[in-house]
DNA sequence: AAAAGTGGTAACCTAAAAGTAACCTTATGG
DNA sequence: CCATAAGGTTACTTTTAGGTTACCACTTTT
């Protein structure tokens, strides 16, 4: 473990922020499926409200971690997908991920699964 | 991205939660260093109080990530160390603190750092 | 005898995050 | 002319994490 981990704000904790709320890991993973409209997030990501999906989509957005486009059709549509950076990131949530795997078990077997 | 992100507790979630409290980072890079007494802990993480510290403490302990060893001696004496499972958490730790310095950028040049 | 160090606990407060429910705007369909 | 849908916003309440201060039990030092 290098010093990196022990400056006063700390990289870790700064990347970890990025997507610490209670939903943000799992509207990036419905988002690294596809593009989606809102009410299509607010489908998949289960129980979230939407004043909670539209806070949380703007600080995804202001940490360059998703875009949001506006088309301006008949009915209102905004498509929210994930940048380059938050591309990057994908890997290195499946990384944490494996850790879990291997370290603590089995990602809970035979729970209920998100639809895609 | 695979399934395994998808799970309604995801085990990036389920992972990063280990770590999520202000100070755990912080705490388990000083602890990786060297084990430690409580107030070496508290005086190395910078103004965090002690109630604060025995709470983090004791949930880092109960995840498993680090143990704590009382010793009857003369005052009271009380170690902390990494346990393998927290030691193992390190790398992926580092491999955060990468993916910022390549995405993000450098950690903060020329902040403030710990001592050791 | 008093003070100081060690590793806490108890009671209380506060700010921020999250949740709930109602409402808004523009457009279309019936 | 009313209802419905999309993508929100507003106002309000609840929950939670973290912080502050005081105190405790025990032992050694002065």
């Amino acid at each position: 473990m290098e010093n990196e981990l022990g400056h006063a704000d700390c990289p870790v904790t700064a990347t970890i922020a990025l997507f610490d709320g209670r939903w943000k890991v799992m509207i990036l993973y419905v988002l690294s499926k596809k593009s989606r409209r809102f009410g299509e997030i607010l489908v998949r990501v289960p129980s979230i409200s939407k004043k909670v999906l539209t806070e949380q989509l703007r600080e995804l957005e202001a940490d360059g971690l998703i875009s949001r486009k506006q088309y301006r059709e008949t009915s209102p549509r905004v498509e929210y997908a994930l940048t380059d950076l938050g591309k990057s990131l994908c890997p290195l949530l499946i990384d944490i991920a494996a850790w879990k795997r291997k370290y603590i078990g089995s990602p809970n077997q035979g729970e209920t699964k998100l639809p895609d």
